[in-house]
DNA sequence: CGGACTCCCTGCCGGC
DNA sequence: TGCCGGCAGGGAGTCC
């Protein structure tokens, strides 16, 4: 399941052997994604040179010249680059032909996404409602602190909220409430200004140190034989439930909130 | 508008 | 050992 860290590494990872590259050309074996890929795109973007590799959430955005290219991962995707004869496997269902290695999109579960615009992309529908990002300014505690009055949705579903602020999911989410010592089911109407202060910095935290990590393994994504792992080592409650808190020792609890699993301290989270 | 829920897909896991 | 049911999960879409 790609979070924020691993779109933004993976963004990274390929950036060298795309940016100001030429599409040579673009093999489509499986056009059936979450939506259907555009019969249209390879003809519009073969030949074309790729002017900017951007991301907005979730979404890395290649542009070209002539339109943009909004690549979602959904959650069993992922972007390698493979030597040009290397064979492709079952789930391989696009292969972005470049000059020197082919940038290959695997997706088992096929929750991802491609498509193609024309428009300004910041206006396409699927980007234009999205709030800010985690990791810049503009997502401040007086923000977050606004947004929430009123709200009765618990804390969790609000920060995984896209419309709030894009890029946290359901790892990271548990993680920053477990750090912020805020119990996932409390409304977001009820957390207190202090707090989100200091939720914001954990956000923050994970993401940062997650991206961090993925750098290290970025050989992976270049290399194409690794998997990006999803930092599995250092995550305090997402997948431990029954374990022990690393903070009180009490077992961590588990719930469903917004058909998610969800894991807490019901000591350290109040 | 907010909130609750559904659905897309398939690898994997537990139960028998 | 093999089969099968159920689950996980990002996020758009629908309904009230």
């Amino acid at each position: 399941m790609p979070e924020l860290p691993e779109v933004e590494t993976t963004r990274r990872g390929i950036q060298p052997y795309v940016l100001q590259k030429k599409l040579e050309r673009v093999i489509i074996r499986q056009p059936m994604l979450r939506w259907p890929i555009a019969d249209e795109l390879p003809l519009k973007i073969t030949g074309q040179k790729i002017t900017q590799l951007t991301r907005r959430g979730k979404y890395i955005l290649f542009g070209f010249r002539n339109g943009t290219l909004l690549l979602h991962l959904g959650m069993s995707g992922s972007l390698r680059l493979v030597a040009k004869n290397t064979q492709p496997g079952k789930h391989d269902h696009v292969d972005f032909v470049l000059s020197s290695k082919i940038l290959r999109f695997t997706d088992p579960r096929r929750f991802g996404s491609i498509l193609w615009t024309e428009q300004d992309p910041m206006q396409h529908k699927l980007l234009n409602h999205l709030g800010p990002e985690p990791l810049e300014e503009t997502f401040s505690t007086e923000y977050l602190y606004k947004k929430s009055r009123h709200r009765k949705t618990p804390i969790k579903n609000f920060i995984m909220d896209s419309k709030i602020v894009v890029g946290i999911g359901n790892i990271y989410a548990n993680e920053a409430l477990f750090l912020t010592g805020i119990r996932p089911t409390l409304l977001a109407g009820k957390v207190s200004k202090t707090k989100y202060q200091l939720l914001i910095k954990n956000i923050r935290l994970v993401l940062s140190q997650a991206i961090q990590q993925g750098g290290t393994t970025l050989q992976d994504f270049v290399g194409g034989d690794g998997n990006p792992g999803y930092f599995k080592q250092q995550l305090k409650v997402y997948g431990r439930a029954g374990e022990p808190c690393v903070n009180c020792k009490k077992p961590l609890k588990e719930i469903r909130l917004g058909q998610r699993s969800t894991v807490y301290c019901s000591h350290c989270q109040r």
